[in-house]
DNA sequence: GCCGTTACTGGACATTTGTACAGTAATCGG
DNA sequence: CCGATTACTGTACAAATGTCCAGTAACGGC
């Protein structure tokens, strides 16, 4: 009784897919045009198997409401999802949210992330070693949020010498100043003109 | 004529909402009932400047085919998303894939992953500095394959008496054995029994 | 004033769509 | 042999749905 046969895993395989590619689900004659039932009865004892196997869920008369239904949210609360574009340097200034500068977007679900859905939040491929004491490594992709005032031992991303680099954002009598993490690499006097793009909130490490 | 009127802005956040929380968008009536239109004509002016002006895609004819236009992917190729379960303590044994003693999921997108949509992924909270040389802290969430071979220098999740933890894989003279990338902790000797849970594909850290 | 745009009302029509009922055939376990 | 399950065919209907045509009203720019 729990587990589907063959034949409905197939249509559930099918409605996932177009759930997937088109963003909508097929109506019950076109499972049916796509097995080559015949009958739209034929797809629909499909589909109502499938949900009362709770593997699937509709809205009663509602035209291509199925939604497949995923095991780990069963509830159909699914998080949300940032699409975050990746700027390989930043460009000086603020980065244009549309820009096509990008080189790709990371997608993950903002409760990972810990930041809002609104927030302005782009990121950052890490270049050099400045950093590894705080286990930021050559290649890391940085998670930056625009916007946000940096507290003190926090990441941010700074603007120095027209070139974006992570450091470490302290504070001395009341003067932000910056530190590398990395004892080869000297602390920064604190600048007149601190241009803080933004704070990391989190990091994305990919095996090389 | 690039961007849309308010009242368009409107129609097009509720689109996007709906889709969003209940996975179908709407229907014309029901767009023209949710901002108390009387015709539905009203709601399908407004859904076809939407699509004019690109923010919207819909199949003509089809019921509920509207989809709005993420505008980091224009064409409507969205990548697949997986859905990680995280475990704080991976049991001894496989972990199953359904089990309900994770602690929530990461949601990322598989090409920032570098996995196939098909493999066998969960994330391990890290716990302690044994790893700290490779730049893994505590409280990194280690994204983890299962069922891959390791590489020489691979970060793997192994099972060492009884207890989950991660190491470098190496080889010495045929044989491999694990290095903990911390000096003050010991290199493993090569084990008889050499569990492999996983090789690290991917880290991801959150702002304290 | 006049024209174009935007934002609707009101009514209508052909399809699409979910759903239901009746029936057939194959398979499998007892 | 028989009942249950699975997997369909065939037909039908009411509701949902996209689409179209004919208007009306407000508003802003020239």
């Amino acid at each position: 009784m729990h587990s589907a046969t063959k034949r409905q895993r197939e249509v559930w395989e099918f409605i996932r897919s177009r759930q997937e590619r088109f963003g909508t689900t097929p109506s019950i004659r076109e499972i049916a045009g796509h097995f080559g039932f015949l009958s739209p009865n034929a797809a629909q004892a499909h589909v109502q198997a499938l949900r009362h196997k709770g593997l699937l869920k509709t809205h009663s008369r509602r035209a291509r409401s199925a939604q497949v239904v995923d095991p780990h949210f069963p509830e159909g609360e699914r998080p949300a999802i940032a699409t975050i574009p990746i700027y390989g340097e930043i460009p000086a200034g603020l980065p244009a949210d549309n820009s096509q500068e990008n080189e790709g977007c990371v997608l993950i679900d903002v409760e990972t992330l810990g930041i809002k859905p609104s927030a302005r939040t782009f990121a950052l491929k890490v270049r050099g070693d400045s950093m590894t004491g705080k286990g930021i490594l050559d290649g890391d992709l940085a998670v930056v949020e625009h916007g946000i005032q940096p507290r003190a031992g926090d990441t941010v991303a700074a603007l120095i010498d027209g070139r974006v680099t992570l450091k470490t954002f302290l504070m001395q009598r009341g003067k932000p100043y910056l530190r590398a993490e990395n004892p080869r690499y000297p602390d920064l006097a604190p600048q007149e003109e601190l241009q803080i793009q933004g704070v990391m909130v989190a990091l994305i490490r990919k095996r090389k």
